[in-house]
Parts: structure tokens; C-alpha cells; sequence
RNA sequence: GGGAGCUUAGCUCAGCUGGGAGAGCAUCUGCCUUACAAGCAGAGGGUCACAGGUUCGAGCCCUGUAGUUCCCACCA
């Protein structure tokens, strides 16, 4: 590693280097370790089509802070990676890229689809993970995990079988989301609601007994075709003469029953709802509810049925196949063949012909789309893998309830709850190729099914061995679900599981809380007994500059890899931790950044003037016995920062520990310290040396605690640091609070002094005087001590040539300031206009009575004496004292003037 | 329809269990004070959305109102 600190702070020159001497040092890695308490992270798998965004950057930057961090504090740190094979995701883009070769599925088979898409994994898989390392991220690489290596489907099986058995897995037909473009089902929750304009299309269907015409209202009258019952509420009176009659549905000229059903609200427009159980979630329940038949209208690739769809249902039929809950299927005749969209237009005209369209009454709804491509919906009746969620949601909801697993911040934990205790069955089988094949086989001559963590020989109960497994694959997040404990060697019982799990950490976005989040929780609950871990912490989203989330078909998308190549890791690292509280959404700007730049700028320059001031000494990274005031002051300062990093990391309060870590660097140890420490630097013997080794030593500290958030430039500088313990500063011990460190009344004497200048400052800053005009001071106070002690200061850092302290000064044409603990007198004659110097006195004379008056206010006020605590009273008992003092100082130096 | 968040300086946002309103950027002033002009020293700028309430004391707690964003929900 580089010695030398170089000229000035160039990220792209060293980031890159750094990483790469972790990565040999192999200081990643976390081992089982007995002597050290575990401290476990899994990494939210990214995709293996994903390209790294804002998203992931906020999300890995926020993993490793912490992961540094506890690392530091002496644990056996686990930061566990990964990667996810986004079944549907992936899928899509390989079919996209075939078919820009005018290639499809069907054409290669399902052996071959599997052969290019493990390819694509091969290729793009670790574009993603190269891409985390830039930032930084301190994964353990050896550990790196995959949702559909052999280690996770194993686990993916094992999961699947034993639910199966336990009769928490079951197959059949039921209503499910239908993705047209996708050609898969799709899970409730992988559908996302958007408002669409649309209409009531309001219809009259005539009712076969008495002739009358029923008016119904429908958003989707595409669907009628599929209608099997008109529903009316049982104790509607309007329609009671109707119970057991009939109405002939239009176009179709088929007769289907009124039946009475809960469904039907009396308040609600006409009373009268169509019913088609085939496509939509309610209708199915009536239809089951009633006793209807299920007749199906809509391909699964969004067309109207045909002649050839009836047929293969005949077939189906014919072979005695046709399971419990199959839909019928309709030969819709002229509209068979065309999209659904295109029949609705269709049959609009046609209804409208017939006179079976009375109106049609514009409004806005919220549409079903698919979370992938966002085509709408389709509630279809199809055959699929369910997971029962009744007996997995109660052991969930307990876990956070009784707080083996904590969600920060806790209004999240309300949105889980009412997830859970509102959440239906999961449909977890896909009609896709990319995924886990579903381990189910079916005997071809007896029918059998046998669900097996292996494929079996022969069917178990007629003995043939003539076996087709399943053609459907499993929900990605099925396999994510299991991710905290597969990919710590589970179902095997290894040492790594034993001693990571449960984790302790998952920081993901909100946005996830129903795909993974709580389906790793229940899914740990049933396979482990356990939570997964013990805190998620959640955060927002990025969004861009105006608030508006990024996008791609917005383009709107902010690069986190131009970001790190303009301003370096360090920098967007520093800005997504500040300003970031828990699960609030923050937004991007790049002048934030360059501010992040900017302050690892002043570090590098701070740590320069350090080496410039240590190098050619023999210098020890320790405090030497005897330390100055402001030495004190640093320290105590440095030691405080310190417990106030410790305890905000704790709480998760990563934005606050980052802003007071910057406040601490840059006021107290670049504007101030180093400025006071000038002076002695300057002289000779121990004096300097104290120095310098103070400066050495807090400097060697300021980057321990700022490294799990600017990893690279601590490292960087740390490694040119002289007397360094242990081989890197991602190994040191993170400091802490420590009490022998702490000299409060060093710290008060220092901030007595500091007023002073900065009072000085001030009054010289209002009258225009340059630093190069110095001036004498003198000092009226009572703690003499003190301000002679810090002589040298003001001398140095107020502009003032000389000091002069006394209880009293007589001092006539100088100006005044006067701070809490001093009355200071610069005689700048030529500068002092009367007027203007009374005036500035009578307002700050104003200023000062209205907090007096205030500090009396309360003190007068029984109630505040008598109730507020000791501690407050005192504080404002000393404040107003001061402020009485205050106020004689100024009156004298009014009259004075006068 | 239900739920949640947000509303603080010109802009973007912090503000821990209630105890004298903060940062960054922007604006203005003065400085090349040899670590840093990517800087230094200062200044201005806020009825903490509004209205009530609790309290000795409210940006913070409670109730309501408005605006805004998001999530959930089968509204035909």
C-alpha cells in the first residue's frame, strides 16, 4: 500500500486498489468463531438481469455500514450475497431477445430455453455483484449465493415436500390473477392496481318468465359471454317475484338462472349484478356459493375461445381428466379469435343493435395489472399450486408481535399485520420455464401424484414407470422466501447455519414487505422455529431530483456507477447514509454529493496537514501523559462523537451518526483543533511533539470511526498513518466511549475561550476589519485563568496582537463585546463610529433583555419551578444570571460611550 | 372505502424520551490567515400547514381541518 499521501483527493486514482487489497487480505470473510459474537446480514438477492441502481445502492451502502461497523466491534461479521434468478424477469427478457431473433419458446424446447438461459445467467450474473463492489460493499465473496444453485433448490424441495405432506401445499383449480402477456398466473401480491378511464356499460338482460328487462351495469362486458347466473340480494324487494325465474342473456340467446346470493348489494345501482365465475374473484365465489357452472370465454393468452379451445376441453373430457372446478368452455362463434379488447368493441355494437345496451356512464377505476409489464389482468379459473396461508400467518404475526423480530420503523409493523391476518391462500406455480420445476409427478395411466424431493421411478401405487413431472415452475420468491437459512447450508445442519442463524439484520425497502419480507418470516417460522432475524430495517426509495421515483420508461434513472466515477464511492455512499432516516424516502442531488465530496476533500486535506506536521518525527499513535486544554477538549469531544455514533448505529439512526461524525470532523477537529494546535506545532520539544501526537492519534480515530461510511478514503489514508496496529483499519477496533477520556471542565474552559474569538470575530467580521489589521484585546472577566491560558488562541484566531486580562478595564473609544463569561475591549479608534457602535449596543442590550425577561418569566412562574426538573431549573437559574451580567456590561459600555 | 407518511430558512431535508429552532445548497460581506478557494471568517433569512386541547413549558403529545404522497381493498 501506498506511504505517501498524494497531492490532493482523487477517488478514481485509489478505490479500485483498495478494493482489490481488501479482497487479498481476504478481510471479508467471516468465519465460525466461538470466541466472537455473530453478527449476520443476508443481502437482499439482487436480480441477475438488474443493473445496479439508486435503490441498490442505498440498500447495499446502508448493509455494509453496518456490517463494518459491527465487524469493527469485534464480531464475526457475515455479510452473505447473493444473487436471484427473477423467474418471470428474466424469462422475459430472454423470450424478448429471441423473439428479436424470430425465435419463440415452442421452437426451442424447453431443454434448450433452460441451456440459453443458464448462458444468460453466465454472462449477466455478475454484472450486478462486480457492480456492488464498487461501492464498496464488504461481502463475504466465498459465501456468494444463488436461488437456483444446488444448494438452495435442495432447500426449495425440501420446503416443497414438507408442506406438501403436511397438507399445507395443495393443487387445484381456483380463481387466479392471469397475466396475458406473461402467460403465467401470478400471485396477489405481483399485482399492481392502476387507475384507468373506463365505463359502466349498463345492459339489459329480459327475464324468460315475465318479459321484463333487468338493468345491470358492467366495467368488462366482454365477460357476459362467460355469465351463468344474474345474482339479486334475497331480501330485495323489487325483485322478489323474480326469485326462481330466469333471464336470457343477449348475444348468446342462452338461458341462465336469477339466482339469490349476499353478493348483490341492495345499494348499489340496480341490485342486479351479472355473474361470470369463470373471470372474476366475486362471481367465482357466488358460483361456488350457488352451485353455477364455470364456462370460460377467454383464452390464457387473451383471446375470445373457439371451436379449438372447446375441443381440447372435449378431449379432456372424454379421458375422464377433467378435475374438480374445470371450467366449461364456450365456442364464442364470431367473436372467437379476437383479443378480448377488440371483442368488447364488437359486441358493444352488437348489444347496442339488439337494444340490450341502455347507457353508458363514464368513469375511473383501479385496474389489476402484472407488476412486470403491467397488461391487465385477467381473473382466470385455472389449475395451479396453492399455498395454504391460514397456518403460517399465526406463528408470523406472533413473531413480530412478540417481538422476536422487530420492524423499524413501527408503523411498518401495522402494514404486516394487516397483510397477515388478511392474506388468502399463495398461488405459487408458474407457467414458466426459468425457476424451480414444481417436484411433482403424475402417473400417466393410474393418475397418481407424487410429490418428491427427488424424481421417482415409478408410480407407487399401479408400479408403471411411464412419469411426467409437473411442466410449472415456482414463484421466485418461493426460493427467496427460504434465503436466510437455505443459504446457510439448510436443510443440512451445518456450522455456519448453527452459528449465523438466526440473522440478525435484513435492510430492504418497504416496497418489498409482502413479496419477501413476510414470506421469510412464515416461511421461517414453519421450517425453523425460529424468526430469520431479529430487526428488518427499512428504507424508502430514491428518487430523482423532483421527487418523481426513478424509472426506465421515464429515463429518469440516476447511474450510481457515474455518480461513483465523477465523485467517487465514498461520496454517494456518504450522501445516501445522510439525511437517511428509517423508512422514509429520500431524494437524489448530485450538489449533495459533490457536498459529500467536498468533505472527504477537507479530510484528505486535514490528514496532508497532519503528515506534514509528523513526518521526519518519531511519532507514537498514542496520548501523551500530559495533555493541554484543547488536547482535552479534542479528546473529549472525539470520545463523545464516539458514544453518539455507538448509540444512533444501535437505533438505526444511520443519517444522524453520519451528520454528527461530519459536524465533529469538520468543526471541531479541521476548524478548530487543527487551528490551535498551529501554535505549538510552531515550537520546539515536548510541546510539539504533545502535538503532534495528538493529532496523530485523533486522526488515526476520526478514520476508525468514519470508515463504515467512507470506507476507501479511511483506508487510504489510514494506510500512510506511522505506528499502526493490525494491517488495515476495517480490522481495528471501532472506538467507544470511554469515561478516563472525558475532562468536562477542559471542555468548558475551551468553549469560554472559543466564544471569546468567535465574539471577536464577529464584531471585526460586522466593522469590515481585515485579519491583517490586528489589534490589541483586552479581556474584563473572573476567570482569569482561563482566558490566560487561552491567550495564545485569541491571539492567533481572533487577529489580535496582544491580550491583556483584568477584572475591570477603564477603557474609553473601544468596542465592545461582551459574552457570557467576558467583557472584551478592542480600541480601534479610527474604526469606532459613535453612532453606530451605540446603536449596535442598544439592540444587542434589547436582545439580551427579552431573554432575561424570559428566563425571569419562568423562574417567576411557581409552576415551573415547582414541577420542571432540578437539572432544567438550575440551567435556566444560571442563564439568567449571565444575562444580568450581561446586561451590566453593556449598559457600562454604553455609558462609556456616551 | 380503510390505513399510513409528509407539511420546519429561498431550495432539499435533519430535529433522539416535550426544557431556548439546525445542516447542506443558494444569497450577501470580508479574506490567497502556507492542509484545503472543493477553502476560511462572518451575516441575513423561520407565527415549525391551520385551529383547538393537554402541560409550568409543545416543532415534538392529543383532537379536528386543509394540502400532498403512498399502501391496502372484490365495489358489479
Amino acid at each position: 500500500m501506498n506511504k505517501e499521501l498524494a497531492k490532493s483527493y482523487s477517488p478514481r486514482d485509489f478505490e479500485d486498489k483498495i478494493y482489490d487489497f481488501w479482497m487479498k487480505g481476504n478481510y471479508f470473510h467471516a468465519e465460525v468463531d466461538p470466541k466472537k459474537k455473530p453478527y449476520t446480514i443476508v443481502m437482499p438477492p439482487p436480480n441477475i438481469t438488474g443493473q445496479l441502481h439508486m435503490g441498490h445502492a442505498l440498500d447495499e451502502t446502508l448493509q455494509d455500514i453496518l456490517i463494518r461497523w459491527r465487524r469493527m466491534q469485534g464480531y464475526s461479521a457475515l455479510w452473505l450475497p447473493g444473487t436471484d434468478h427473477a423467474s418471470i424477469a428474466t424469462e422475459a427478457k430472454i423470450v424478448e431477445a429471441m423473439r428479436k431473433e424470430g425465435v419463440s419458446k415452442d421452437d426451442l424446447g424447453r431443454e434448450k430455453f433452460l441451456e440459453r438461459a443458464w448462458e444468460w445467467k453466465r454472462v449477466y450474473g455478475g454484472r450486478i455483484t462486480e457492480q456492488l463492489k464498487k461501492l464498496g460493499s464488504s461481502c463475504d465473496w466465498q459465501r456468494e449465493r444463488f436461488t437456483m444453485d444446488e444448494g438452495c433448490s435442495k432447500a426449495v424441495r425440501e420446503v416443497f415436500v414438507k408442506l406438501y405432506e403436511d397438507g399445507k401445499i395443495y393443487r387445484g383449480n381456483r380463481m387466479v390473477n392471469w397475466c396475458p402477456h406473461c402467460n403465467t398466473s401470478i400471485s396477489d401480491a405481483e399485482v399492481e392496481y392502476r387507475e384507468q378511464d373506463g365505463n359502466f356499460w349498463h345492459l339489459l338482460y329480459q327475464v324468460k318468465e315475465t318479459g321484463e328487462y333487468l338493468e345491470l351495469a358492467t366495467t368488462r362486458p366482454e365477460t357476459m359471454l362467460g355469465d351463468t347466473a344474474v345474482a339479486i340480494n334475497e331480501r330485495d324487494e323489487r325483485y322478489k317475484h323474480l326469485h326462481g325465474c330466469h333471464v336470457i342473456l343477449p348475444l348468446l340467446n342462452k338461458e341462465i338462472p336469477i339466482v339469490c346470493d349476499d353478493h348483490a348489494d341492495m345499494e348499489k345501482g340496480t341490485g342486479v349484478v351479472k355473474i361470470t365465475p369463470a373471470h372474476d374473484p366475486n362471481d367465482y365465489e357466488v358460483g361456488q356459493r350457488c352451485g353455477l357452472p364455470i364456462v370460460r370465454c377467454f383464452t390464457y393468452d387473451g383471446y375470445m375461445t373457439g371451436a379449438k379451445d372447446v375441443r381440447k376441453y372435449e378431449e379432456l373430457k372424454a379421458k375422464g381428466n377433467l378435475a374438480e372446478n374445470e371450467p366449461e368452455v364456450l365456442d364464442c362463434g364470431k367473436y372467437a379469435g379476437l383479443t378480448t379488447l377488440e371483442a368488447r368493441k364488437v359486441m358493444l355494437e352488437d348489444l347496442k343493435a339488439c337494444g340490450a345496451l341502455k347507457e353508458v356512464e363514464p368513469l375511473t377505476h383501479d385496474v389489476g395489472t402484472c407488476y412486470r409489464c403491467h397488461t391487465t389482468i385477467e381473473p382466470m379459473v385455472s389449475k395451479q399450486w396453492f399455498v395454504k396461508m391460514a397456518p403460517l400467518a399465526g406463528p408470523a404475526i406472533d413473531c413480530v408481535r412478540e417481538g422476536r423480530t422487530r420492524i423499524i420503523p413501527d408503523r411498518f409493523e401495522k402494514v404486516y399485520y394487516h397483510w397477515m391476518e388478511n392474506i388468502k391462500d399463495w398461488c405459487i406455480s408458474r407457467q414458466l420455464w426459468w425457476g424451480h420445476r414444481i417436484p411433482a409427478w403424475y402417473c400417466d395411466d393410474c393418475g397418481e401424484v407424487i410429490v418428491a424431493k427427488e424424481a421417482p421411478d415409478s408410480c407407487p401405487k399401479c408400479g408403471k414407470t411411464y412419469l411426467t413431472q409437473d411442466e410449472d415452475t415456482l414463484d421466485t420468491w418461493f426460493s427467496s422466501a427460504l434465503w436466510p437459512f437455505s443459504t446457510l447450508g439448510w436443510p443440512d445442519k451445518t456450522p455456519e447455519l448453527e452459528y449465523f442463524f438466526p440473522t440478525n439484520t435484513l435492510v430492504t425497502g418497504y416496497d418489498i414487505i409482502f413479496f419477501w419480507v413476510a414470506r421469510m418470516i412464515f416461511s421461517s417460522c414453519e421450517q425453523m422455529n425460529s424468526q430469520p432475524f431479529d430487526t428488518v430495517f427499512m428504507h424508502g426509495i430514491v428518487r430523482d431530483e423532483n421527487g418523481l421515483k426513478m424509472s426506465k420508461s421515464l429515463g429518469n434513472g440516476i447511474d450510481p456507477l457515474e455518480i461513483i466515477d465523477k465523485y467517487g464511492a465514498d461520496a454517494l455512499r456518504f450522501f445516501l447514509a445522510t439525511g437517511n432516516s428509517p423508512g422514509n424516502d429520500m431524494r437524489f442531488s448530485e450538489k449533495r454529493v459533490e457536498a459529500c465530496a467536498n468533505f472527504a476533500n477537507k479530510l484528505w486535506n486535514a490528514s496532508r496537514f497532519v503528515h506534514m506536521n509528523i513526518d521526519g518525527f518519531d511519532v507514537k499513535n498514542e496520548l501523551p501523559k500530559t495533555l493541554s486544554t484543547e488536547d482535552k477538549w479534542i479528546v473529549s469531544s472525539l470520545n463523545r462523537v464516539a458514544k453518539e455514533v455507538n448509540e444512533n448505529l444501535e437505533k438505526f439512526e444511520l443519517g444522524v451518526a453520519v451528520q454528527k461524525l461530519y459536524d465533529f470532523i469538520w468543526d471541531c477537529f479541521c476548524d478548530w483543533y487543527i487551528e490551535l494546535s498551529k501554535a505549538r506545532l510552531q515550537s520546539e520539544g515536548e510541546t510539539a511533539q504533545n502535538a503532534r501526537q495528538v493529532l496523530l492519534w485523533t486522526l488515526e480515530k476520526i478514520l476508525r470511526l468514519l470508515h463504515p461510511f467512507m470506507p476507501y478514503i479511511t483506508e487510504e489514508i489510514w494506510q500512510t498513518l506511522p505506528d499502526n496496529k493490525g494491517e488495515t483499519v476495517m480490522l481495528c477496533e471501532y472506538p467507544r466511549y470511554d469515561e478516563s477520556l472525558d475532562f468536562p471542565q477542559a471542555v468548558g474552559a475551551m468553549e469560554k475561550v472559543m466564544d471569546a474569538i468567535r465574539a471577536i470575530r464577529n464584531r471585526r467580521s460586522e466593522m469590515n476589519v481585515p485579519p491583517s489589521k490586528k489589534a490589541k484585546v483586552y479581556i474584563a472577566t473572573k476567570l482569569s485563568d482561563i482566558f490566560e491560558q487561552g491567550a495564545a488562541f485569541i491571539c492567533r484566531l481572533a487577529s489580535a496582537s496582544e491580550v491583556e486580562i483584568a477584572e475591570s478595564f477603564d477603557i474609553e473609544g473601544a468596542v465592545n463585546v461582551v459574552t457570557a463569561d467576558a467583557k472584551i475591549y478592542i480600541p480601534m479608534d479610527q474604526l469606532v463610529d459613535k453612532t453606530a457602535e451605540l446603536e449596535r449596543l442598544n439592540k444587542e442590550l434589547a436582545q439580551v433583555e427579552k431573554r432575561l425577561a424570559q428566563s425571569e418569566g419562568k423562574l417567576n412562574n411557581k409552576g415551573f419551578v415547582a414541577k420542571a426538573p432540578a437539572a432544567v431549573v438550575e440551567k435556566v437559574k444560571g442563564q439568567a444570571e449571565k444575562e444580568r451580567e450581561q446586561i451590566t456590561m453593556i449598559k457600562a459600555a454604553i455609558e462609556a460611550l456616551k
